[in-house]
DNA sequence: CGTTTTTGACCAGCGC
DNA sequence: GCGCTGGTCAAAAACG
C-alpha cells in the first residue's frame, strides 16, 4: 500500500479508537472526499469513451488511480479524459461539457477540502480543551483527597479506583506516588500495594551464565531466561535460524512472542504492584543469590491466557519490587492493564524483528546507537545490551525522575512517534498520552505542576516504556 | 463450597 | 551421567 495513505488510515484508526465521539464526524468528513470525488469523475469520461480500453480495465485503472493519488485525482482524471477524447475523437460540444464539469467538480473539491480542513481544525480544539479539562478535574479530584485524613483518604481512594484504572496513563500525572492507594480488584487479591516508583524497566533475555557472573545482584537475575525451547533459543541465539517454511517462521515468531519478557522494578512495600491485571499463584521458589522468595503468577482474566509474571524483591535493595512478565494476552484488558501488556508486546516484537536474520542487526551490532536514537535526551534511561546472545533492552528511569525537562522531552518525542506508528493497544494509550499533553500545552501552569508528578509516576514510566519498546518493535517489517 | 495460596515433587536445560 | 537451577504441576491447606 501507498505508505502515504497507510499513514494517513493509521492516523485516522488512531484517533478514531482515542475519540470514538469524534469517529462519525472524521469518517463522514472522508468518505464525503472520497466518493465525492471518485465517483462523477469515473463515470462523466466513459459515458463518451467506449473503444481503445475495454470497460474492464478502464474500471480497474481508474480505482488504481483514485486510491493511489486520493484528493489529486482531478488531475489524473483531467489527463484521462484529454487523451479519452483525443483517442476517440469526440465532438468539440463533448469536450467543452466535459471541460466545464470538470471545472465544476474542481471547484467542489477545493469547497469540500477547505471545508475538510477547518473540521479538522475544530476536532482539534475541542480535543485539546476536553483533555485541559480532564486534567483539570483529576487535579482538583486528588487534591481534595489529599486534604482528608488517613481514613477517609484510605476510603476515598478505594472510591477513585474507577477513574484511577480507566485514566491510566491520564492519571498519572496527579497521582500522588506516596500514597498508596488500596486496590480492590475483583475476586483477584493482586497487589495492594503502592508503586512508588519505578526505578528501572528492561526488556530482557539474558542468559543464565550471564546471570551467575553478574554482581549487580537479582535485577539481572531474575530476567534469565533458561526455559526457552529450541526453536526460541534458535531464534535468538548467535546462530542464524533457519526457517525452512513461513510456518517454521510463525511458529518462532510465536515462540518469541510468548517467552518475551519486560522486567519492571518498583519501590514498593507490597508484595505485588498493580498493573490491572487479576492474577494467580502458582509456585513459589527460592531464587539462588536471593534470599527472597521468587512467586510465579499466571493472568485469570482469560482462560487459557498466557501471561504470567514473576515477582521478587531485589537482594541488594528489598524495598525494590521486580515483576517480570511474559507472554502476550489472549483477550481485551482494562485500560488499566494495557500499558504492561503492551509493553510486554512491543517487547516481544521488539525482540523478534531484532533478531530476524532479515533486520539490519542494529539491535546486535550497535544497540547504543538504537538506545540514543530512542531517547536522545535522556542518556542513560534507556539501554540496549547485545549481550550473551539475547539482545536486552534497559530502560533507566531512575536518571529522567531527577531531570523533569528531559524527561518532558522525551515523552512528547516518543508518543508523537509512536502515534500512528504501533500496534493497537499501544497506540491507544500512546495517543492518550499524546493528546493528553497536547492538552496540557494549552497551559503551562499546569504543564508545570503535572510535570513534578509526571517524572515520579510508575504508570507513566511503564507508558513510557510501552512507546518505546512499540517503536522498537516497529522499526522492523513485521511477517 | 468455590477459589486461591502453599509447597513439595517433577521436569527440562545446562555445565561439569 | 550427575548435580544444580529455574519453572511448572498438583494435591492439600487456607481463605472468603
Amino acid at each position: 500500500m501507498d505508505p502515504a495513505c497507510d499513514h494517513r488510515i493509521l492516523n485516522s484508526l488512531d484517533h478514531a479508537q482515542a475519540f470514538p465521539a469524534a469517529r462519525d464526524d472524521k469518517r463522514v468528513v472522508n468518505e464525503m472526499d472520497f466518493f465525492s470525488i471518485k465517483n462523477p469523475l469515473k463515470h462523466a469520461p466513459r459515458m463518451d469513451v467506449k473503444k481503445e480500453i475495454t470497460a474492464h480495465e478502464e474500471v480497474a485503472e481508474d480505482y488504481k488511480l483514485n486510491v493511489n493519488t486520493g484528493l489529486n485525482l482531478l488531475t489524473t482524471n483531467t489527463n484521462y479524459s484529454e487523451r479519452s477524447t483525443v483517442d476517440d475523437g469526440a465532438s468539440p460540444d463533448v469536450r467543452k461539457r466535459i471541460f466545464r464539469e470538470l471545472d465544476v467538480l474542481r471547484a467542489e473539491i477545493d469547497r469540500m477540502n477547505t471545508e475538510n480542513h477547518r473540521l479538522s481544525s475544530m476536532l482539534n480544539q475541542v480535543h485539546n480543551k476536553y483533555c485541559a479539562l480532564q486534567m483539570h478535574i483529576f487535579t482538583l479530584v486528588q487534591q481534595q483527597g489529599n486534604s482528608e485524613d488517613e481514613t477517609k483518604n484510605t476510603k476515598k481512594n478505594e472510591r477513585l479506583l474507577v477513574p484511577k484504572q480507566f485514566m491510566d496513563l491520564g492519571q498519572a500525572t496527579i497521582t500522588d506516588d506516596d500514597e498508596p492507594l488500596p486496590l480492590s480488584e475483583g475476586r483477584s487479591r493482586d497487589c495492594p500495594g503502592s508503586l512508588q516508583n519505578v526505578e528501572e524497566v528492561s526488556t530482557d533475555y539474558e542468559l543464565q551464565k550471564e546471570a551467575k557472573n553478574d554482581v549487580r545482584g537479582d535485577s539481572i537475575r531474575i530476567l534469565r531466561e533458561d526455559s526457552l525451547d529450541g526453536t526460541f533459543q534458535e531464534l535468538i541465539g548467535n546462530k542464524v535460524p533457519k526457517f525452512h517454511s513461513a510456518r517454521d517462521f510463525d511458529q518462532a515468531a510465536e515462540a518469541t512472542m510468548r517467552k518475551a519478557r519486560v522486567s519492571v522494578r518498583a519501590r514498593s512495600e507490597a508484595s505485588m504492584i498493580s498493573d490491572g491485571c487479576q492474577w494467580r499463584k502458582y509456585g513459589q521458589k527460592m531464587a539462588k543469590g536471593n534470599p527472597c522468595p521468587r512467586a510465579y503468577y499466571r493472568c485469570t482474566m482469560a482462560t487459557g491466557c498466557p501471561v504470567r509474571k514473576q515477582v521478587q524483591r531485589c537482594a541488594e535493595d528489598r524495598t525494590i519490587l521486580i515483576t517480570t512478565y511474559e507472554g502476550n494476552h489472549n483477550h481485551p484488558l482494562p485500560p488499566a492493564a494495557m500499558t504492561m501488556a503492551s509493553t510486554t508486546s512491543a517487547a516481544a516484537s521488539m525482540l523478534l524483528s531484532g533478531s530476524m536474520p532479515s533486520s539490519d542487526g542494529l539491535m546486535d551490532t550497535n544497540p547504543s546507537v538504537l538506545a540514543r536514537s530512542l531517547l536522545p535526551y535522556s542518556p542513560g534511561l534507556v539501554t540496549i545490551s547485545a549481550s550473551a546472545p539475547f539482545p536486552t533492552v534497559t530502560l533507566d528511569l531512575t536518571t529522567t525522575a531527577a531531570n523533569p525537562s528531559h524527561l518532558e522531552r522525551t515523552q512528547h518525542s516518543q508518543l508523537h512517534h509512536s502515534f500512528g506508528s504501533g500496534t493497537p493497544q499501544v497506540l491507544g494509550q500512546a495517543f492518550y498520552n499524546q493528546s493528553m499533553f497536547s492538552g496540557l500545552q494549552n497551559s503551562r501552569d499546569m504543564m508545570s505542576a503535572a510535570t513534578a508528578a509526571i517524572t515520579s509516576d510508575p504508570n507513566f514510566t511503564a507508558a513510557l516504556v510501552a512507546a518505546i519498546t512499540s517503536i522498537i518493535g516497529n522499526g522492523s517489517p513485521k511477517h
